[in-house]
Parts: structure tokens; sequence; C-alpha cells
DNA sequence: AATAGAGTAGACAAATCGGTATACTTTTGT
DNA sequence: ACAAAAGTATACCGATTTGTCTACTCTATT
């Protein structure tokens, strides 16, 4: 609707995942959006509601683009390719949609709340949800623990990528361990 | 040596752990132990070198708890066994030395601390070096496949554990891959 | 041309943040 | 026993936090 409310979302979204939620005040997302506190606080109600409103914005982002890095794929060999390749690339930020990588947003805001009935914790659960649902979707045979094994490592993945640094080995060590499952 | 300092200590490592660092200023720390806040700046300079105190706190006892869990364990196999059986204890709250679970304090202080080049994240790499470190101790063989693979589900069962809540499914479905990579 | 809605700029409020200063008391080592 | 170190309680500082309020401007539609 609103071109300023979108923009608020975007630079909220950016600067909440590039340095936490927690260390990014208000009035810095104000200053680099260029808009006025009034103008934020007609859209959004609190700064909760903001956060809430990035992490639905992200989730549809991230959503949107697994999709398309699943699409197409016509095996289960297929599947677990493009999945992990699809990471390889977020990690080493060749993917512009996503913004340089730092991590998981759902895992690191759910770092920060630490209350596990509030709704922004709730919805980062609800995200993994449908990320694994996404997977599943592609997957032509029933394999549940394939699909367990595929989730889980990619958690690994994305942490261990953003805390140590080594994309490119850990991915490809998850195929070809996904790999070797998948033929036994 | 000081006991003052060692209680200021376990207060801010359990409030910063089920919390969030960012989440708890230096007067709850200062209420809940019970400690006036000139002998808390006495012994630390700053809050940052009072985190960083609590992340080595919080290394020294992970690090011992896992020794201790491996300890014994006489074949690859039983290595995996203790590994996720430990983990899937701590994830139900059964282990006291390392409070209510709550996922990694490592991971969640990665996900606050931004900057990569800073001592805190760089403190939360190095934690999960020396844990790799002391699971490839207790591995006989030289499988650095597998090795690779224990470390990377290790990551995905505790973040899939937090964020989802399912903790025993997760650890079983770990240990069931992980034997069927040990013996392929 | 008039009016309503959206937006701006910025002062302001109340609370909280990390951290310092002061003046005093307790503990501890020799 | 005495002196140094450690600890307490509390007031205070400046900066920053989220959020409110006022007064003004721009823009679009009827």
């Amino acid at each position: 609707m609103s071109q300023k409310r979108q923009r608020l979302l975007d630079t909220a979204l950016t600067l909440f995942y590039q340095n936490g939620i927690n260390s990014v005040g208000i009035n810095e997302i104000l200053a680099v959006s260029g808009i006025a506190k009034r103008t934020l606080y007609i859209h959004f109600p609190s700064k909760d509601a903001l956060v809430f409103a990035a992490l639905q914005q992200r989730h549809d982002i991230f959503i949107a683009w697994l999709k398309q890095k699943l699409a197409n794929t016509k095996s289960t060999n297929e599947v677990i390719h493009s999945l992990f390749s699809a990471l390889e690339s977020w990690f080493s930020n060749q993917e512009a949609e996503l913004g340089p990588f730092r991590g998981c947003f759902f895992i690191n805001t759910s770092a920060e709340f630490s209350d596990i009935n509030s709704d922004i914790f709730n919805f980062c659960h609800h995200h993994k949800q449908q990320v694994r649902q996404v997977i599943a979707d592609h997957l032509i045979s029933n394999n549940s623990e394939l699909l367990e094994a595929m989730c889980i490592m990619k958690e690994g993945a994305i942490v261990t990528a953003h805390l140590c640094g080594s994309g490119k080995e850990v991915t490809a060590n998850c195929i070809k361990i996904l790999e070797k499952l998948e033929t036994s």
C-alpha cells in the first residue's frame, strides 16, 4: 500500500538481520530510511510489531527463494544437490535477495527473544516448519528419514558456516553424506 | 579467587544464557546476585569483559561435561550413542550442570554480536573448534567424514531442539543416520 | 480551490542503559 | 593489632531507549 511503509520494512529487515534486533534502535532505522518517526508509528504500533513484520517479510523472501531453487528437481538426488548448492551460494554472498550472509535470521532472532510463548519466537518455529514442508513437497519418495536428515543438516550447515566461516567444505560434506544415505 | 567475583559470574552466566545478553542489564545481575555495583567494576572493567568471562565459564563447564559423557567410549558406535544421548538428556533438562536448555549459548551469543572480528564472536568460534577436537580425540578411526557429519548434525540437533522443541525424535534420528554412515 | 490524509521535523517524556564517584564498613593478611 | 584491600549503599552522570505530541507541509481527489 504505502511506499513509506515498505521502505521502513526493508530498512528494518536489513539492519535487524545484519546487526541483531536488540542492537538496532528505532532511531537508526529512521535515520537510514530517512523517514519521520511519526510515520513509523502510524504504520506500526510498536517496535515489536515492526520486528514481527520484518520476520514475515524475510519469511516470504526466503520461501520464494527456496521454492525457486528447488523448482524442476526431478529426483531425490537433484533435491539434495539443488538445496545444498543454493545454501553454499547463500553462504558465500552470491544470493542478492538474501543479503550478506549472517546466519539464519530466525535462529538469530529466537536467540534474542527468550520467551518461548511470544509471537516472535512462535513465528520462528513456524518458519522452520514451512521450510521443511517446501522441501518435503519436492521429494518424490516418501522418505521421511531422508527428509529429517536434510533438515537437520541444513540447520547444522547454516550454523557452522556462520560460526566457522567454512561454507564450501560444509555443504560439500552434507551432499556427500546425504548421497550415502539415499543409496543405502 | 574472590567468592564475590564467582557469584557475579555464576549469576551473569545464568541470566545471559536464559534471556540473551542484550536483554540482561548490569543492574539486574547486581540485584539477583545481591552484590554492589562498585564490586562488579573492581572485578570486571566493563560489561563486555563480564560477558567474555561468562563465555569462558560456560566453555569450561561444557567441555568438562562433554569429556565426561564421552569417557570410556571404546568404539565409534559408542561415541555416537554417548554424544547424542547426552544431547538428548540436555535438551530435556536432565543435565543440571548445563541449566535449563535454551539452545547453544555460543550460537545465541554470536547471533547478538554481529562484529565477526570481536573477541566475543571469535571466542564462540574457538569454542566450536574445541568441541570438535574433544569429539575427534574419542574417535579411534581417523574417519574425518564421520567426524564432520557428527559435528554438523550436533549443531543441527541443538538448533532444531531449541526451535522446534522435539528433542527426542531429533537425537534418535541423528543416531540412526550416523550409524548408517558408519557401517557403509 | 478547498479539504483531508499522509508525511515531516523535532522537541519532549519517562525509563533504562553502562559506568563513575563518594563515603562508609567489613574482611583479611601479616 | 593494624593497615591494606575488598565490599556496600547510593547518588549521580551522560547517553540512549521506545514512544508521544505539536505544529507545519505536501499532495491528491472531488
